[in-house]
DNA sequence: GCCACCGGTGGC
DNA sequence: GCCACCGGTGGC
């Protein structure tokens, strides 16, 4: 059973981001550093940005209160395996009137912002309801400093129905893929897909007679900022992929188009703590994002089943033009 | 044997 | 070209 790290923050001396009153970050970074975190970020409006500790092996309190907000963690440890793999470190999301970034105390609190972010723009003043005194005056509680990985989440995803839970995990620099999203079961088990849950659906139609649906599930994983992040597949590709890149970055999309959530884990493959001021030498260091890099589409409605689920479905009633028909409805995206 | 992680690719 | 999907497999 994978473990469930997500949710809280981790305990990472290192950091100095993190802190309620601000007065750390003060103590760490200079004017000029500030000045310049808060630029950053302003290229990059509405996004959510999130971490993951490690640490947490219940995760599962819904609001951490302000006094209980711990600094940022350092890289995790994927569970019992030894290799080390990134990890969502935290969550942020930017004010959509000041542009900094505000940490969201709980993967929770994080769904529920960013699924509804488009209807309702994350300002300073929600962050009171964990932060009472925040406001767009107090700098930001992070800022794209090159000694993390940030990674643009995608906007409306619905929030995974009671009992379930939406797991993004990080696949390693260099893959063929960033992430990978799972959904973990009331009874633990892990679906991968959206054929997967579908099936477990119709095997489990007690979830269905409960409300669950296909529209509270989304399998969509966040694009890393980091463009070579992941393994190009040819030479031939790597060169449109980045003709494409250059393209997006030198055409901004209306910003008031933009709802987007980002995310952001840790660079490098070690479980070295987070340094706060990386000198560049040897992590990579990113900029502020591209505008254009903050546009996310709608998510897509659903995925297509494989021709072979389908096939195994046509046992069950038939379902052919929406297979989810059984239990989708009401709460359609 | 289990399963987390990864690569490959069919289909849009 | 992208990505949803799933089979393979190495580490445990």
């Amino acid at each position: 059973m994978q473990s469930r790290t997500q949710g809280t923050f981790p305990k990472d001396p290192a950091n100095t981001y993190l802190d309620e009153t601000s007065q750390e970050l003060k103590d760490h970074a200079s004017t000029d550093e500030h000045d310049e975190n808060v630029r950053s970020c302003q290229n990059a409006p509405n996004q959510i940005v999130v971490y993951d500790p490690e640490t947490s092996d219940t995760g599962q309190a819904l609001c951490v209160h302000p006094a209980e907000h711990e600094p940022l963690p350092k890289y995790a440890v994927s569970n019992q395996y030894t290799k080390i793999l990134p990890s969502i470190g935290a969550f942020t999301v930017q004010c959509e009137e000041c542009l900094k970034w505000r940490l969201i105390p709980t993967k929770e609190k994080y769904e529920e912002i960013r699924e509804y972010i488009k209807e309702e723009p994350f300002v300073c003043a929600t962050a009171r309801e964990w932060r009472p005194n925040i406001s767009c005056d107090d700098p930001t509680d992070i800022s794209q400093d090159g000694s993390r990985v940030w990674a643009i989440d995608k906007p409306s995803i619905a929030q995974p129905p009671t009992g379930w839970e939406r797991l993004v995990r990080l696949r390693s620099e260099g893959g063929t893929r960033f992430a990978d999203v799972y959904y973990i079961t009331p009874t633990g088990k892990t679906l991968r897909s959206t054929v997967e849950v579908e099936n477990y659906l119709l095997e489990h139609p007690e979830f269905i007679r409960a409300g669950v649906t296909l529209s509270q599930f989304s399998f969509q994983i966040p694009k890393p900022l980091q463009k070579d992040y992941v393994k190009r597949r040819s030479y031939k590709k790597a060169r449109q992929q980045d003709n494409a890149v250059a393209l997006e970055m030198l055409i901004p999309h209306e910003p008031a188009e933009v709802s987007p959530l980002s995310w952001a884990g840790p660079t490098q493959s070690t479980d070295l703590p987070i340094v706060t001021r990386p000198d560049g030498s040897s992590a990579p260091c990113f900029e502020a994002p591209p505008v254009s890099d903050l546009v996310v589409p709608p998510p897509k409605k659903r995925a297509r089943p494989s021709k072979k689920y389908t096939k195994k479905l046509r046992d069950e009633p038939k379902v052919k033009e929406k297979p989810q028909q059984a239990w989708d409805g009401a709460n359609e995206l």
